[in-house]
DNA sequence: TCAATTCGGACGGAATCAGTCTGATTTCCA
DNA sequence: TGGAAATCAGACTGATTCCGTCCGAATTGA
């Protein structure tokens, strides 16, 4: 139920590009020194956030890396997606046969949870990470069904 | 981002034992052999739901397993939380220091986002998996947002 | 007292993940 | 036009975690 490591180094890789956003190009090397991340794995990072869309890579000397998007048309979704594929918490709901479903009446159920779960990484753009999060918090599952 | 998969066996498991709520009891080999899972799984998984209280365990011969409450005061959030402890996405909201908050901004949103994805786990009983999900799914975080 | 049944901890194998390294591609400058 | 610099991209190794299995200890009913 943990997200990744990769996952949460890619949040903090991406906020922090995001704050060179009027500056040109960054290099990988220096948004690794930026977070303290080893280089390596930012390049890694990079890669597939570059496959994704969510970042646009310049190849060559005085090349670098910018945002593929404004950073409000980023979403946590999107970069975690990049990283993991699609965000669901069942191997079921991707079309794969479960060898239980004998007794298992989730199949149902798992989508809802899914929906619900992307929803809430889907409302947090880039561009709201940077400043502190709305005071009031979102209302609970529970008090909506209420 | 996944489910382990003993949490998911958990939660086939309890849905099982739902089964036979007014059978007595039910013996752990039982179980196993309706949902089609390994015993000594099914055993494992037993031990840690009944430390949680979600079953009850009565030694002996004729002894057996009966569910620690009605199930509809059972959801899947404690099933999955009797298994893998506290539902959150990030070590950092367990209170242990994140290297790299430098440039992490992400630290108050991770409890928003966790507290939606519990509150869909929490909403969805075990009495509510013997019968086919409510016709109308629950609403979008996005959809609440707007 | 004996037999039946379950609980709890310990072990081995497998899969996944994080991290590192080397090679290929592209661009700028002389 | 050729060389050099800087980058990205893929493959590999080591480690951690997880799954599944087994065996001994404790408890209860006959």
């Amino acid at each position: 139920m943990r997200l990744s490591n990769l996952a949460d180094y890619a949040v903090i890789t991406m906020c922090q590009a995001a704050t060179h956003c009027g500056d040109g190009r960054v290099s990988a090397a220096e948004l690794a020194a930026e977070t303290g991340l080893p280089v390596p794995t930012v390049q890694k990072l990079v890669s597939k956030l570059t496959g994704a869309g969510l970042l646009r890579s310049v190849r060559g000397a005085h090349g670098g890396l910018q945002l593929g998007r404004p950073a409000a048309a980023i979403t946590v979704a999107d970069i975690v997606e990049a990283i993991e594929g699609p965000i669901a918490l069942t191997a079921c709901v991707d079309h794969v046969a479960c060898d239980f479903e004998a007794g298992c009446n989730m199949r149902a159920h798992w989508p809802i949870i899914n929906v619900a779960l992307r929803g809430a990484l889907a409302g947090i753009s880039l561009a709201q990470l940077r400043n502190p999060p709305a005071a009031r918090p979102l209302p609970l599952i529970e008090e909506i069904q209420a």
